[in-house]
DNA sequence: AAAATAATAGTCAGAAAAGGTCAAAAGGTA
DNA sequence: TACCTTTTGACCTTTTCTGACTATTATTTT
């Protein structure tokens, strides 16, 4: 096994073992626990846990700083599995309309929950991009949020 | 927690105690109850009491001078108004943050929607951008976003 | 009343304490 | 060999904390 697989399931653990599935550890601290370089917990985050790994992971610098990683409970949910299964790495508007509509009928989601998302991955809202920044940006949102708000 | 979280929260407490939600203080006995310097007392007044985040501070120096924290009470307009008189086109991941804090606070949006914008918001969903596109597309989501619900 | 002194608060720069980024080196595998 | 993943390290950014120095106001002294 490598370093990022132990790692990995490491966190796995801990957040399991953790209220709410919230696990908060200082970056420095696993680094030392593993003897590995800090920057390599950074890429264990970015590869492992992607919120289409059905994981939300916050940060914060200075003094007192954190690495926060929650586990999404919703992540099991078959329909969203579905979901997600088909959305690549880029969406339209449309496409996007598409699924939330979809998510409205099987109930995961509601009425102002859809239209938030709709604003927030709407051309306009993401109007200082270009059209394929703009693409690949609403399918990011769109994931992060789906599996953070069901 | 660090020490200006634990500042700010006792501010927030006592003020809350207050009659008209107003606290006075000695800046020096903030900074002898938590043995710290009392420019740390600036440091969590700026960072943390300003208009945008729903307080209105005053002070004054000399003999008999006092810090004075008063909760913007009338109307979350005001808040709202405060917050998007203070946004440019560009916001940090963590100003997002802050600002959600005092629109919960005021009752501006539900727990469900600030967190949708926080996720929304984030720098992973937002990963695929450069810094300035990301703080751009970040303060440009919080706006519409925010306009939406309000 | 003016001057001196004491009592406050403010400012700003630098240190300290985190985490982030990116590219190069190393290791595996088809 | 060519390509992909992992590991490492040098350098960057953000946030917090501290302390020396400054500014203002009140009180006391002359």
């Amino acid at each position: 096994m490598n370093l990022v697989d132990i790692i990995e399931q490491y966190i796995k653990e801990e957040v399991e073992k953790c209220e709410n599935d919230v696990l908060e550890v200082k970056r420095s601290d696993l680094a030392t626990l593993f003897s590995c370089v800090p920057s390599q917990i950074n890429y264990v985050i970015s590869t492992r846990f992607a919120p289409e790994m059905g994981f939300y992971v916050e940060t914060r610098r200075g003094g007192g700083g954190y690495i926060r990683i929650k586990k999404i409970s919703s992540y099991e949910d078959d329909v969203v599995n579905a979901i997600f299964d088909k959305i690549g790495n880029k969406m339209s508007q449309h496409v996007v309309n598409i699924y939330l509509k979809s998510l409205l009928d099987y109930n995961v989601i509601d009425e102002k929950t859809a239209l938030l998302v709709k604003v927030a991955t709407s051309d306009k809202a993401l109007i200082n991009l270009n059209a394929e920044d703009r693409d690949i940006t609403r399918a990011s949102i769109f994931k992060n949020v789906i599996l953070n708000v069901i």
